[in-house]
DNA sequence: CAGCATCCGCTTTGATACTG
DNA sequence: CAGTATCAAAGCGGATGCTG
């Protein structure tokens, strides 16, 4: 995410894009948290809990490059019991949309990939998976 | 990559594949080596030095990923200098296609980021910006 | 409730050297 | 040419404990 460095920049122009987008989003909770708070505003706990997986350190970390990013707004409620929503910005927003081809082209091919894992694999281990025929 | 274990299954059903994709193409090189395999056939070679930051080790790594999940094919020439050849799969083609939006969100957005982020750490640390106003 | 600081470990990556 | 094997370094993520 954060630094990526000199070996970024020697690819194509194509290639740094990518990376750039890659290097916002390839954070293992990015995502996650984006199509969370997709639905509109949400606050820490509600966040922490929805992911649940996620850590409180992860979820501030990676919260804080999405803000940092302009992706996320953070909203504080100066109320006795703190009450902090985020929510996503209009850019963030396309991000989402354009994740959500991914997540089509995922959803499309999820079973021929698993497949191809399964073909490989056998081929590697066939001590494993005694019901196939390698040959 | 290989492992995102159970915490990403409690996510949602939006979630899961894009966990999916991006285990797959986070790594720190499969995507250009996508790229550069995108445009037909190329060497192992090839591909070192057109990445060029990337090692021996990592080229050979993710290439096997790539060809684990079928989205790259591996051709040996049993010739006597050893060829090999790269080329992806009609499925990662068009996860290229999809990337390419990724692509175009970037490029689109790019000032807007680094300038949220300019604005950001100006705010955080304003001592290394003495040409900015915080007030 | 929301968040930060610290410690600690695993995974990923890089450097280097050797082989069919 | 196209890898593989080994070793060490670094980064990322998790657990825990402490605040405003």
């Amino acid at each position: 995410m954060r630094n990526t460095g000199v070996t970024a920049q020697v690819v194509n122009a194509h290639a740094c894009p990518v990376r750039e987008v890659l290097d916002r989003v390839s954070g293992k909770w990015s995502v996650q948290i984006l199509v969370a708070a997709a639905h509109g505003p949400i606050r820490f706990t509600e966040l922490e809990r929805s992911i649940e997986g996620i850590s409180r350190r992860m979820l501030t970390l990676t919260l804080r490059n999405l803000e940092r990013d302009g992706l996320v707004t953070r909203t504080v409620h100066p109320t006795v019991p703190p009450k902090v929503e985020y929510e996503l910005t209009p850019v963030a927003r396309e991000l989402h949309e354009t994740l959500l081809r991914l997540t089509d082209w995922a959803e499309r091919n999820r079973v021929y990939i698993a497949q191809a894992r399964a073909d490989y694999d056998a081929e590697r281990d066939p001590e494993s998976e005694s019901e196939s025929e390698p040959t």
